[in-house]
DNA sequence: AATTTTGATTATCGTTCGATAAATTCAGAG
DNA sequence: CTCTGAATTTATCGAACGATAATCAAAATT
């Protein structure tokens, strides 16, 4: 009865030979897969699913975790804060450089961090069923990228008064539309599905290039 | 035992008197509430949670909808396609008026149409599940209106000799970035839940002059 | 008032879900 | 080689899910 995968019948259904890993990579293991399925299916992926995806059985996973939501939340930690780099701040405001091609230059390291299936996927995920999140990400987005910008474009422009607060206000709203479209590449490519241009260094320039050209104000002789 | 509910004894749980509407009324009326409740929770609702918000019974739904996905359909069909204005296109290419004005004028009804809680989470929570619709509906935006503002621009900017598909696809991308701007102040709102300004009409005019500022070549001398 | 039709509820089925307990097998230490 | 602890599986529970059948009550019809 016992040992029944050793014996030589062939119908054994499969090798089945037990993979004991470490406790450490395991974990690491189901997480990485976890943030592939969870970015296709949705947190609504069932723990079965999931261990399916694995090849190892459903009680498993609670062995590593004590629950799915916190499974989820280390999805979350491992796809976003992860990925985040402090130095985008930095390289907005070194000013050794033209400012477009200091946004160039951010632009194309922020794209190549966010612009996959599982982030954009799984950012939408965690907004839709709680936000918290997103609020946090965007509050970090807001803090180190966006009025930095908001800062140098002051200086280009030779704005020497301080701006209101519906100047400042209508300058924010500009630049969020103008980010956010480069995370909705991601939306038309793996929410919509809808091909997209292959050039994203093209895409980065044009639309830089679209931007400054009307926020900029030409210096009036 | 039977009419325990007309005797007085006051113990009864509630009046519960059977409320017997009319099939097409009751209908419609699942189906808005289906749009609300949607809206919040994802397809992840449960038949008994719809139903307990229009306070009737479970199996009740099931006289009106075949299945829960057949529900699902009418939900789309109630929130996206019933809010679809053909007369856009219209608007846009009338060069009575000039063109600023035109998109000011689109813009504004188009964001009353969809800028509402239940048409932006819902098409995201659709096309997470299944991008059919969202393409579907992306479609028709692209043939009514990119087509008609891309062929305004150019006419707008003098452009005699026909674009190449180079051209065609880098002003695509710029109007994508442009025009999707607006729905994402949808998503900051009822997805990621962040303050919005709420003067809805100065932020149309800002971003519609930064879009042409970076987009219109002014006449060379 | 009796009868029919249709709207609505009660009861329930089969399945699937997240989670737990107990038994089993691997791998490293002595 | 044996022992032991950690990794993994088997078996299963209670709850919740979508859906169906049977029953009941309110209108509509006659």
């Amino acid at each position: 009865m016992s040992g029944a995968q050793r014996t030589g019948r062939g119908t054994v259904k499969s090798p089945q030979r037990r993979q004991h890993l470490a406790g450490q990579d395991r974990q690491e293991q189901i997480i990485d897969r976890a943030v592939e399925l969870f970015a296709q299916k949705g947190f609504a992926l069932t723990t079965r699913e999931l261990a399916s995806g694995l090849q190892i059985t459903q009680p498993l996973l609670y062995r590593y975790f004590p629950s799915k939501q916190m499974l989820i939340e280390k999805v979350y930690e491992r796809v976003f804060f992860s990925r985040w780099r402090p130095e985008w701040a930095q390289w907005l405001a070194d000013r050794r450089q033209p400012f477009r091609q200091r946004l160039i230059h951010y632009l194309t390291d922020y794209t190549q961090a966010i612009l996959h299936n599982e982030w954009v996927r799984i950012f939408l995920y965690a907004g839709l069923q709680d936000p918290a999140l997103n609020q946090r990400y965007l509050a970090m987005l807001h803090k180190d990228v966006f009025s930095v910008i908001n800062a140098e474009l002051r200086h280009e422009n030779h704005a020497d008064a301080p701006p209101d607060a519906r100047q400042i206000m209508l300058e924010t709203e500009i630049l969020w539309g103008f980010h956010a479209s480069f995370f909705y590449m991601g939306v038309r490519k793996w929410v919509y599905q809808l091909p997209m241009p292959d050039d994203l260094e093209a895409l980065i320039a044009e639309r830089v290039d679209a931007f400054l050209g009307g926020v900029l104000h030409p210096a009036r002789p």
